[in-house]
DNA sequence: GTCTATATTATGATAGAC
DNA sequence: GTCTATCATAATATAGAC
């Protein structure tokens, strides 16, 4: 993305760079997005947030529109990184242990960054031209690649007979709506469910009640 | 809820009655609150779409933070009908029995108005003291009261040894998620989620991952 | 009770100095 | 690239006619 940089400072290493301006302010817009949505979350509020100046989000994003898919974006690239390193691993294992590790890192994922269900769930409960671009831009891959997965699994005994669209969500709700709500979580509990420990027994709960394999152990 | 009545209609018979103005905002006011968030959700939009001038919602509601309460206690109070009818018969069969009807019924009732856990999702992502008192008041008694069926119903050995808490949050995740996001699911498979058939081959799913008495069957 | 203004504030976008 | 205005619009809430 870089154009032609001044030599003054002859490529520093990046120790703790400061994250350059659009950087920062998607990554505030992320995070308000799926806060409050795309209406509630203001463009004053989102340049506070990254330290910036309002009218630089038009600069860098020319509108709230542009900016909202900029945070799309990164949402989804870090869903991709999360599973990228695991990638070259999960090929040299055995289905069913693949499954379990798949689930595994979703919920990891979702706890650690509830933004992305959160940005989904934000639109998709109207179907805005914005919700079209996220379904057939970023969801319907991702729809396609879970439902081959889930239907890999069936031909196994793997995981139940039952329709693997409804699987899909199933999994979904069940993995990430304790996190979607965190705060609710927190003032019934007292506690925190994305401390390492409530992460892990989350995961455990559903590899137990979404595999065959690992039924009867109870 | 009605006043001195004027006598020139004699208690009419209530074939179509149009519905109390206040009602109607409330009903608006709930779609428009799930759908958009407190924020996104604009007091004229809700008027137009209650069919009354924007002026009569301070009227009847004084503000847009009291006319979300009662739009919340509309929700919670659907919640409560759809389970009273049910109660009696709930009562006269074993608890397997029960533990299966009111999984079903509450991802009939669910489908039917996602308004209930869009509205707590939208507010659970922060802690506001609209989510406090939203905690407070309505969730707080429905997690005690599901958490203890989940415990009563694993002491019977009907449900995985996990964590109540986890299984109350992956059991409405799981139930909630495919009807709140309708639609784009309706972009992505091109049905409808809410069909009758559908919804139950959801509670099916639900119910057949959850309760260990039906495991075996596949 | 319901309406038509209107006051006040907050929003997204723009213009222009530096 | 980043800032300080500023514009035009839309928001909530209020005042007052009917």
């Amino acid at each position: 993305m870089r154009t032609t940089a001044s030599r003054k400072q002859p490529t520093p290493p990046p120790p703790a760079r400061p994250a350059a301006t659009p950087e920062r302010i998607v990554e505030a817009a992320l995070a308000a997005f799926a806060e409050r949505g795309f209406d509630g979350a203001s463009t004053r509020d989102i340049a506070a947030a990254a330290g910036v100046n309002q009218g630089l989000i038009t600069y860098h994003f020319s509108s709230k529109e542009e900016l909202w898919k900029a945070a799309v974006e990164r949402a989804f690239e870090g869903l991709r990184q999360a599973f990228a390193p695991a990638a070259q691993m999960l090929a040299d294992v055995d289905a069913a242990t693949r499954l379990r590790l798949v689930v595994r890192q979703f919920v990891r994922f979702t706890a650690a960054h509830p933004e992305l269900h959160r940005l989904i769930v934000q639109e998709g409960k109207s179907d805005s031209a914005r919700h079209r671009w996220l379904v057939d831009r970023h969801i319907r891959p991702l729809f396609e690649g879970t439902l081959a997965i889930i239907r890999e699994a069936q031909g196994e005994h793997l995981l139940p007979a039952i329709p693997a669209a409804h699987l899909h969500y199933i999994f979904l709700g069940a993995a990430a709506h304790l996190f979607m709500v965190a705060p609710e979580y927190r003032r019934l509990t007292g506690e925190d469910p994305t401390r390492p420990e409530a992460v892990e027994a989350h995961a455990d709960a559903i590899v137990d009640l979404l595999m065959l394999a690992k039924r009867g152990a109870e």
